[in-house]
DNA sequence: CTTCGTATTGACCGACCGGTCATCTCTAAG
DNA sequence: CTTAGAGATGACCGGTCGGTCAATACGAAG
């Protein structure tokens, strides 16, 4: 039934990389084509628009994450705080490596695309928001249980969810700002000093 | 001596507003010159090129930060930990306005430009973090003064700031991308949660 | 062997990109 | 009045953009 072909997920792949290290509107659809080895008939075959392919890159991301180092960050038994450094060292190897092979410091391609984006294209900006929004969560459920297990004093858990991850995104901007991932190493760790009190 | 013309000027307002309110590669030298009134030679007659008008942008608008709210928020005599909420709300107003004129939050153009060219272009890369270093020089002198007063437990100012620095831009780019400035009035004031200790 | 849908090829399209240039206008200095 | 240089004009350039399309190759089902 399904071909053995894999042109699909070379596009995909290739894509998200350029993407990534480059930006949306930087790279084209030719270019992703030839770093693919696909002709650029096969590439509309497969994908409607590049906006499309886009669209799919997110998706296809943010499901590598949620089975990569977000579900080993969050689903291992690490007590919860600990699981917020476990994120930042993630954050930091992550940007160390694709440095010293590619010389510059990606980012974050969600953070990139959004800013890069979300002026232009509700869609998009829609489905990186479900994405943070995801994130988010993670973020919330460990900070409910820190405080369950008394290991954090009451907070917003929603709302210093947000914060938490609006800094991580934050020092990945700052960082890529600069070219220097270490940057991450050492303003990382304050993320579990941000807090948002309870209005009651 | 000089012309009474101001079609530099122009170019110059023209493009930091569409710059920041779409993108460095979203704005072609045509629409801006439409946009501005002005012939495509004269375009080219002020400026070499369409990334040296970027980085005119970004000195003219850094400029008018520096002697504009920035310079309320820390040169007048509110107590050094309150400077921190002007910031925020200052930064929360001028996203609120742009929203409702616009429709959309346009984000901070400094953190969008960052995320758009620093993997591309180390000069503008440059000018960028000249410009978020400055920044930070405002928060660090801020951080030392509330520590002199005793506002503030001791700290590492240098990191503290950058790592605040960092934190607005990441509010400000998750307010972006769900297009609702409110998220900066509420994730905002945890600026001053942050805390990054002096090693010893 | 035939049929049919998926995958592939590469030439082609109009629009737009950043940038150039010869030419003309205007103004102020001499 | 002359001259020189800054400013303005708009046609023009090669290249690239995202996207289209008719023709072809191929593998599985009948």
């Amino acid at each position: 039934m399904h071909s053995a072909t894999d042109s699909r997920a070379r596009i995909l792949r290739t894509a998200r990389e350029l993407f990534h290290t480059r930006s949306y509107a930087d790279v084209g659809v030719k270019e992703i084509c030839a770093s693919a080895q696909v002709q650029k008939g096969s590439f509309y075959h497969f994908f409607p628009s590049k906006r499309d392919l886009a669209l799919a890159v997110i998706d296809d991301m943010a499901d590598d994450w949620a089975h990569g180092f977000v579900a080993e960050a969050f689903d291992q038994n690490l007590p919860p705080m600990e699981r917020l450094d476990y994120m930042v060292d993630a954050a930091y190897y992550w940007q160390k490596a694709a440095k010293d092979i590619e010389g510059r410091m990606p980012g974050c391609l969600f953070g990139n695309l959004a800013l890069e984006v979300s002026t232009r294209d509700d869609v998009l900006r829609a489905k990186l928001t479900a994405v943070f929004n995801k994130a988010k969560e993670q973020f919330r459920q460990t900070l409910d249980e820190a405080m369950a297990t008394g290991a954090l004093t009451p907070l917003d858990s929603e709302s210093t969810a947000a914060a938490m991850l609006a800094y991580l995104e934050g020092v990945i901007l700052w960082a890529k700002t600069r070219n220097d991932p270490e940057l991450v190493r050492v303003l990382g760790p304050a993320i579990k000093t941000l807090r948002i009190e309870r209005l009651n």
